[in-house]
RNA sequence: GCCCCCAUCGUCUAGCGGUUAGGACGCUGCCCUUUCAAGGCAGAGAUCAGGGGUUCGAAUCCCCUUGGGGGCGCCA
């Protein structure tokens, strides 16, 4: 089996395009087979380096280790290249079977400007006509061709499509499709420019590069019939087809810019781990009998089959994306969550050099309750610096009647505490509580919101030995003058 | 205007002629607990888009309607 994923590098490597990277290269691993990284560059206005270096990014980050194609180091992997569409045609090979089916009479040239084109397409909109190409240069004699040439005129070369019958294929994820030719337009193979379009390019290279399944996203279900008859004419087999749901936005219409991150760059800088992403990824469109949610390493790799794609859309769930997150970050040992959190930490721009207790151990004070990298900082901030009083906590717990005989009460038990360590911490304020008729909350509540700011956060007294004594007992005193 | 695709809890989905329509996220309640999470337990939530068939029997098969999505480029 051999797969491939064919971005066209225009931007940014988006969630849809990571999903049928990731389906192609679950594919490829599942049968042991190659998965291929071909660019599609073929859209010279659009098309640009960034976006390629952008996308490589992306898939290794995404851990979609491809096995042949362009590299990020500018080299390429494997026996079928060039794997860059502007590199294979500059190598004239996309011509050759342009010519070749000129020759044959399957394909002709087209003199039309794109702005004669454009008129007839809207004039036919216009008049509640189908918009398709008219065949005007289906048989334009040597003096008319001459004498577009005359003008200046540059051909592309459009195939010639049948008029009758029909074109149908046995779709990997929707079963029989059929299209009649008659909806079907003389399509552009080759622009004016030399270049070819997508749908010729990619027939010509998915045979030549011996690729065996093609799996794509539904809007090239349309392109599909033109595609077949390409292969038909050229004398190829087709590859088996299938065709994925699109990913679609919380409003129902296709996921993009507008619903906030569209791009798995966008992800990662949120603080999403690439597991989180392949595994929630693997779950929009795809699924296995037992319903199964969360994998581990390698599982994906092992269960995925197309057998398991929906056919219909699915909605982008970023509350789910979220919960997942979570799941994924618990699972790291702390040495890595902190590794990971770093770059966040710096990035707030939070001076840590402050901190008397290694970040480690306070970064893993918060591991559990962490849904995204980037909302770390704001977590574990008040180790490092003066806490921000929430206005609600100091409402909620402070302006108890009894909190500053507490407060009050708890600064002396702490400074005189020999140790200043979790469990005699915990047991010096447990007898404080006690000795006072408190309960212990009545004790506790106030302390975290003095010592933080807030009514939430880690687990109290190792929160307290890491804050250690000289910043505890001024941070009671400070809150002293907040009731 | 034409063509194509799709349709099960709010969302992701299981189901593939006979099920109390299952799971997950989210939601609610309880338990645990110093808070917040996490975890455990319980629960609400789907007349399977609607209408016709086929069948002893339909979420499952067929048709129509409706709704949503995609396409009709010298974009991919």
């Amino acid at each position: 089996m051999r797969v491939r994923f064919a971005p066209s590098p225009t931007g940014h490597l988006h969630i849809g395009g990571a999903r049928t990277a990731l389906f192609n290269y679950l594919l490829a691993r599942k049968h042991k087979g190659t998965f291929i990284l071909r660019i599609e560059d073929t859209d010279e206005d659009r098309s640009t380096a960034e976006s390629t270096k952008s996308i490589f990014e992306s898939m290794l980050w995404l851990g979609l280790n491809w096995d042949e194609g362009a590299m990020p180091d500018g080299m390429e992997k494997g026996s079928c290249g060039p794997y860059v569409q502007s590199v294979r045609e500059a190598q004239g090979i996309y011509r050759k079977y342009a010519d070749q089916l000129l020759r044959e009479g399957k394909a002709f040239l087209c003199y039309c400007s794109p702005e004669e084109l454009d008129e007839s397409r809207k004039k036919a909109l216009v008049e509640k006509r189908d918009p398709l190409y008219d065949g005007r240069c289906r048989s334009l004699t040597e003096d008319q061709r001459k004498a577009f040439e005359a003008q200046g005129r540059k051909p592309v070369a459009r195939f010639l499509m049948s008029k009758e019958g029909s074109v149908g294929w046995t779709d990997l994820v929707h079963k029989e499709m059929k299209f009649e030719n008659k909806v079907l337009s003389d399509f552009v193979m080759l622009k004016a420019s030399g270049y070819p379009t997508y749908n010729f390019a990619c027939v010509v290279d998915d045979h030549l590069m011996e690729i065996t399944h093609v799996v794509r996203g539904d809007d090239h279900i349309s392109n599909t019939p033109l595609q077949l008859h390409l292969y038909a004419a050229l004398g190829w087999k087709a590859p088996e087809l299938g065709h994925l749901s699109m990913i679609l936005g919380p409003d129902g219409t296709r996921l993009s810019k507008r619903h906030g991150a569209a791009s798995v760059g966008e992800y990662r800088r949120q603080g999403y781990l690439p597991e989180t992403m392949k595994n929630y990824l693997a779950l929009l469109g795809w699924s296995n009998p037992e319903s199964q949610q969360l994998f581990k390493k390698g599982e994906l790799e092992e269960k995925f089959d197309l057998k398991g794609c929906q056919k219909s859309p699915a909605i982008f769930d970023p509350v789910k994306l979220d919960w997942m997150n979570g799941e994924y970050i618990r699972l790291l040992p702390k040495e890595d969550f902190l590794a990971l959190a770093l770059p966040f930490v710096k990035e707030s721009g939070l001076d840590i050099s402050a901190g008397r207790v290694p970040l480690i151990d306070i970064v893993a004070l918060e591991q559990e309750k962490c849904k995204l990298l980037a909302e770390l900082p704001a977590k574990v901030e008040f180790f490092f610096k003066d806490p921000v009083y929430s206005p609600e906590a100091v409402a909620k717990t402070l302006k108890n009647p009894e909190v500053p005989q507490v407060i009050k009460g708890i600064k002396e038990v702490y400074s005189a505490l020999p140790e200043f360590k979790e469990a005699p911490i915990e047991a010096a304020t447990r007898a404080f509580a006690k000795s006072g008729g408190l309960k212990a909350g009545q004790v506790f509540h106030p302390v975290r919101v003095a010592l933080s700011g807030r009514s939430d956060g880690p687990t109290l007294f190792r929160m307290i030995e890491y804050l250690g004594k000289e910043e505890s007992l001024k941070r009671l005193d400070k809150a002293l003058t907040l009731i």
